[in-house]
DNA sequence: AGAGTGATTCTA
DNA sequence: AGAATCACTCTG
């Protein structure tokens, strides 16, 4: 998929943070080296993925909000049981779920050589001006839901919403 | 607007 | 141990 919306997780400076209060076994990952990925599980049956991005012993992380499907149409859609390309990966469940990420991905690494990674679109498909920052989803107040640590292409059918 | 679903973490 | 919480999604 083409990443369209992500958020940024600042770790035990930042309430709306898994690592808010300090590494335990759940976010030990996002307390290692960057370049794994942070995946974990809630409401009882969603996985979401993360990127862990601070040096060792810092807990920064990035979640996968959406994406733009473009490879494996067919696949996405089987896991998803969804047939509609606007919402395969219009979430950060929906997204790992597109992708097959769950428990077995937590901790894997995204470095050269790994079966997944992130790289740069060859094209420049979206300037500055296309991206929209703005608050974080699904955060209750006082958890740092002020943050506007949300990045999405506003104009982007494959945001998880419109703006 | 509400239900579903179960791991994780905090409090006692 | 028990309870609260939860970086969500789907269905009405």
């Amino acid at each position: 998929v083409r990443l369209v919306e992500v958020e940024a997780y600042r770790g035990t400076q930042d309430p709306g943070s898994h690592g808010f209060r300090g590494p335990t076994p759940r976010t030990e990952v996002m307390f290692g080296p960057a370049g794994r990925l942070y995946v974990y599980f809630t409401y009882g049956m969603h996985w979401c993925a993360n990127v862990v991005c601070g040096p060792v012993g810092v807990c920064e992380a990035v979640l996968l909000r959406a994406g733009q499907p473009l490879e494996g149409m067919e696949l996405m859609r089987s896991r998803r049981g969804v047939d509609d390309e606007r919402l395969l990966a219009a979430g950060p469940a929906r997204l790992a779920q597109a992708m097959g990420l769950s428990r077995v991905h937590d901790g894997a690494s995204l470095l050269r050589g790994s079966r997944i990674w992130i790289e740069n679109d060859d094209d420049v498909v979206f300037s500055d001006a296309d991206v929209s920052r703005t608050r974080r989803i699904g955060l209750s107040a006082g958890r740092g839901d002020e943050l506007e640590y949300r990045w999405v292409v506003s104009a982007s059918p494959y945001a998880s919403r419109r703006t």
